[in-house]
DNA sequence: ATCGGGACCTGCTTGC
DNA sequence: TGCAAGCAGGTCCCGA
């Protein structure tokens, strides 16, 4: 998915587009999403939208009547159009607004979600979500406590949304990288000022990635259709067999839980 | 309790 | 040129 810059970036582009609007109607033209579109999603209308967040990656729309949860999946896109504009192949979800515009959901895997929160903040997915990574409550002490004992590598342990939410397969390989920590390492055995450090490269990696825009990757665009900028601040991410910016060596590639990932053997121990 | 793996789905790139 | 395999940003759920 877009990951929590992008997701970041998509909440600044369409919530001034959003507030304040009434919803005037749903177009649901595919509910076979990750889990069926609620009915209370499809048909609620004539409502206020009165907050747009972000929680983790999902985006939360609040109205009087209750909050939508919107998820992107892998490969989801939210984006502004004029009402009447013709959908495409995969524009699943139209959410009609009283100011003539729609807010448009795009998603070829299929794999996002819109929810539905009849008390705001209190859906299931929300519930066992740990801090936002550019909080205080987020720090390398939080890391280390919970790691103890833990022997399962630390890219996927950083990338467990119970410990610490947004940090995706792209930002998680960079931020490890920053850290200089190996991503094979068990999580368990990693020093606190280590996680220190790795604290503050997720803060980091993060703050300025949503200050490019996000990264764009294939079809990810911001709300306004204009493509994020971090793609080329990328140093490890995408560059299996190309050398390290730090030293020089091939950076490698390896696999956790199922995902790939690119490091140097050299500088991440 | 912790973990690794499977599942969900389409489209693009790679290799024979 | 054609076709199959491999890979892609997420995350819930299951069984060991």
């Amino acid at each position: 998915m877009p990951e929590l810059p992008e997701v970041e970036t998509i909440k600044k582009g369409v919530s001034p587009h959003l507030i304040g609007q009434r919803i005037l109607h749903m177009v649901v033209r595919q509910p076979q999403l990750r889990w069926p579109v609620p009915e209370a999603v499809k048909q609620l209308k004539q409502v206020k939208i009165t907050a747009v967040q972000r929680r983790a990656k999902y985006l939360l729309i609040t109205t009087q009547a209750g909050q939508r949860l919107v998820n992107l999946g892998m490969s989801g896109v939210l984006r502004i159009v004029p009402e009447g504009t013709a959908p495409a192949r995969h524009d699943h979800v139209d959410m009609v607004l009283s100011n003539g515009q729609v807010l448009r959901y795009s998603d070829p895997r299929r794999f996002g979600a819109w929810l539905w929160a009849s008390t705001p903040n209190e859906h299931k997915v929300l519930a066992h979500l740990g801090p936002e990574p550019l909080s205080e409550a987020f720090n390398g002490d939080l890391l280390y406590e919970r790691a103890r004992q833990r022997r399962q590598a630390v890219k996927t342990f950083i990338m467990d949304n119970r410990i610490v939410v947004g940090v995706g397969n792209i930002y998680a390989q960079e931020a490890l990288f920053m850290a200089g920590i190996h991503p094979s390492r068990a999580a368990g055995r990693i020093s606190r000022a280590r996680y220190h450090k790795l604290a503050q490269a997720i803060k980091q990696v993060l703050a300025r990635a949503i200050e490019a825009g996000g990264t764009t990757l294939k079809d990810f665009l911001k709300a306004d259709g204009h493509p994020g900028y971090f793609q080329q601040e990328l140093l490890v991410y995408g560059r299996a067999g190309e050398a390290c910016v730090a030293c020089g060596a091939t950076l490698l590639k390896a696999v956790h839980g199922q995902r790939s990932t690119v490091y140097c053997g050299a500088c991440q121990r």
